[in-house]
DNA sequence: CCGCGCGTAGAATAATTCTTCCAAATTCGG
DNA sequence: CCGAATTTGGAAGAATTATTCTACGCGCGG
């Protein structure tokens, strides 16, 4: 059996591929088989069981616990685990680049590791974003602020920035905002002023800030629609909003930068600034 | 067991969430936990084994059961079948969806692009992070800040976002901090504080706010360090700067998000959070 | 034409994983 | 404060699933 091949069994779903493919001419038929089966259908790999799998490729089971031992797992499940990975981390290649950084005994100091981490992250974040977010609900969100006199823009602690990033972009738009969550006595009166023309924008992750919950509640109960970001949908954002999104930022180490949410913020206010153009002139 | 609910089992993702969305009030406690975590980590449940799943939910794996027949399933395994069939679908079209995102104004409706092009312009700005930062400077400008007694931060505007963002996440790591931008008036006078054991970060793009300038400036001239982030090797920043940075960030139509500029903040700052945790222990 | 060796199928076995069940704990109504 | 009903934890068992093993078939060289 050993001819010498100690080949230790790639983690790395791009790596098994590239191995594949190599060796794919001196494979005995029914491996070769599994071979061919195994890049057209990975999912099938990912999700089926060994019997399941065997009978779509139509091959016996065990001829799959052998062809994952050709390439140096210990049994299928080994094998199975790295077409698993794959659909996790759906997108590789910055998942790849994250790998190197992390496991890179190159040693780019650690610092521009740290960098290179949140990048990663960041890149996640975005393509997370672009999935989980309903064009529809985004639009009606759009439509729903764009027809407001005021927005209220409703924010604390982390999510704080998002909401002075957006004061500044619909100021610059020309559009009336008014933003919550700066001297603390000052905002609920502010608050109590708006009226069921406004609208608001509310924005709350994780440990949620019981201010900014409150307000949005306070808000909802007078008619006032709101819109929110959150990350989670048992958000008690959720709860009072009339459209909410959510929104998970990947981390590192535990620590969310706001990549994601700022993209889902500058697009919010230039959706907004499009609509009011596209229905007031 | 029957509360006259003979509720045939969702077969598709987005209705099981609905349903479980719905319902989640009136769940005991442990099957709201269940419900909590399955929609917070999809993926978990599509990959993981009663087991480990139940021991990251932190119930035991009959809960997970009882779960899955609450709503109308044969068991957890009928369950995890629409978890991965989610992760299926999603996968498959994720290229196609990708692909139409970055093809720019194609298809989608309106507000839906809009949110698609600034998707696309932070993927693009953090790619250019990744290539524009030199490790070595990176390096040196956390080193720089991380002997700080107190880091000041310096900016305007549009950059304004980041500076209370990292005002944030330094005041977490337990760095102290001070931040320069609120009520004009106190600034300078607050600046006039600093003494050489300092260090200041400064943020500003474009069209330079000229207060920044003005206060980086003065703090340089005091022979305190100054890092600093901007858009351009011109920019007034950079002369005045100890270590700076240009990071442009991609836009859509002319508007920027401050994605990739947040990914940088909060890495430096968990890098100066690092570095002060290696030299100091 | 015969024997040798590699590859394969299929069943038996071992391991893992899911499900069921019941006693203990909790909650809710009286 | 008590009793009934519901919920929960845990462990035993049922089912599924992966792996191993042995015998058979096929091709190749002697």
């Amino acid at each position: 059996m050993d001819r010498g091949e100690i080949l230790a069994a790639p983690k790395n779903f791009e790596v098994l591929r590239e191995l594949i493919l190599e060796r794919r001419r001196e494979l005995p038929k029914r491996l070769a088989q599994v071979a061919a089966f195994a890049l057209d259908h990975p999912d099938e790999i990912a999700f089926g069981t060994a019997a399941s799998i065997a009978g779509a490729a139509d091959v016996q089971p065990s001829t799959l616990v052998r062809f994952s031992q050709a390439f140096g797992f210990d049994g299928f499940s080994a094998l199975q685990t790295v077409f698993r990975a794959r659909l996790r981390e759906r997108n590789s290649s910055y998942e790849d680049r994250l790998a190197e950084l992390e496991s890179g005994d190159a040693a780019p100091a650690g610092s521009a590791a740290i960098l290179g981490s949140f990048i990663a992250a960041a890149h996640r974040s975005l393509d997370n974003l672009g999935t989980a977010i309903d064009p529809k609900r985004f639009e009606s969100a759009t439509i729903t602020l764009a027809s407001a006199r005021t927005i209220h823009l409703i924010a604390r602690r982390r999510s704080y920035p998002i909401a002075t990033y957006m004061a500044y972009a619909l100021s610059q738009l020309k559009i009336r905002c008014q933003i919550a969550g700066t001297a603390s006595g000052i905002d609920d009166d502010l608050l109590a002023m708006a009226d069921p023309g406004d609208a608001a924008f509310a924005i709350s992750f994780s440990s949620y800030a019981p201010e900014t919950i409150a307000q949005a509640s306070a808000l909802a109960a007078r008619g006032i629609p709101i819109v929110s970001l959150t990350d989670s949908a048992f958000s008690p954002l959720a709860e009072c909003s009339t459209v909410w999104f959510e929104l998970v930022e990947a981390d590192h180490a535990g620590f969310r930068s706001l990549s994601a949410s700022m993209a889902f913020a500058m697009a919010l206010a230039v959706a907004i600034a499009e609509e009011r153009r596209r229905t007031q002139n």
